[in-house]
DNA sequence: TAGATTGTTAATCGATTAACAATC
DNA sequence: TAGATTGTTAATCGATTAACAATC
């Protein structure tokens, strides 16, 4: 797939515009300038200009862009125009709001099973009908489940060793919940959502 | 307190010296120069003292760092060294995930109150003794309850309504977890995290 | 003291913004 | 066609890295 030295800025930068494209389909509007958009999300519209036409050139001079149109491509770009199969390790709070949060979001992403060192503890209070697995299976599991992405919300030490079962697994992409890094191979890919820095920013923005 | 043009990347930056300098102390390091911390961190040893002596000199040359004074300044400078009053708004799985692990870090951000439109839903499972009070009763709380950081996990329509009362009732940062951005007056600051804009950059990198 | 390592300035690199010709 | 707006190059700005004198 089509890649080219994109900066991890304009990655980043890709779901919001996706986001905002969302909202003004849905207010049924059909077509923006970089210009217009620019106001509603409070950046220049030369980046805005500049950002999309890494990709191609989704615009129409003295027209705009179509936002529909624009919607799908950034999609497509973000990889949202397929199926993903997920689980998630651990099944405490944070790991049960992380996979019905993302069950919820009704996109391609299925969260398919749950790994848990004590499956019975947690069983009880799952409304829905994801099973838990014991920790032990989680080998065994990815042998027979082609499995693209797992998500990870076990203590730091835990999700560490969880590194190689799931490489060997088969496993593309971590999405970890655990206040660590997490060192994979070339082939896999980690995104990190460090809630205990994003709440330490808050406080330091409070005080200055 | 001191600011002077900090910029965003260096604060996004010293939650994570914060917590390698955490992990050092653990292993009873007692000492570390900035070549030894960027070797462990994946940064340039430059970018770890350029960044430091942005808020003082906190090295000794020919020494290098001493790491529980280290992990204290930037604690200090982060707003750690201080107590919070938190409430959640919202009592969904998320809401509730982010409520106990803020309680559960163990720091001075005190969770003190969920609020939620229908509070009956969701006292049966909560396990803590935190209340969960009408989202009715938020401004009258707010009057009686001095209130540094609301946690805001609703959806994105009920956020935005939220601001206001926050402001009125003194709240000083909101810990965003909706799909939304939140315009706050200069006096309030908000912090965010897009767990599906985190998901999408995912997804983005798994294929490409 | 000699060696190590910071603090800090200067050089480089990359990202953002401005400008405008191309073109719908 | 004339007006609007993109695509894209050039200019600016900011952040990172390199270098080294200061100093513990």
């Amino acid at each position: 797939m089509y890649n080219k030295g994109i900066s991890k800025a304009v990655i980043n930068r890709l779901p919001r515009y996706h986001r905002y494209l969302g909202m003004l389909m849905d207010k049924g509007v059909v077509r923006i300038s970089s210009a217009g958009l620019s106001r509603q999300m409070n950046v220049t519209a030369s980046q805005i200009r500049q950002d999309l036409n890494l990709f191609g050139g989704f615009g129409q001079q003295g027209y705009g862009y179509n936002v529909a149109h624009l919607y799908d491509e950034i999609g497509k770009i973000l990889g949202l125009d397929r199926e993903y199969h997920l689980i998630v390790i651990g099944a405490g709070r944070l790991a049960r709001a992380v996979g019905s949060y993302v069950g919820f979001q009704k996109r391609g992403f299925n969260v398919e099973a749950f790994f848990d060192r004590d499956p019975r503890k947690h069983l009880d209070d799952f409304d829905d009908s994801i099973k838990v697995y014991p920790l032990d299976s989680l080998a065994g599991y990815l042998k027979d489940h082609k499995t693209d992405i797992a998500v990870i919300a076990v203590p730091s030490d835990a999700a560490k060793q969880l590194v190689p079962i799931l490489d060997k697994g088969g496993v593309k992409g971590i999405w970890n919940f655990a206040r660590t890094d997490l060192q994979v191979p070339d082939h896999m890919t980690v995104q990190s959502v460090y809630l205990s820095e994003s709440l330490m920013q808050l406080s330091y923005k409070i005080n200055h």
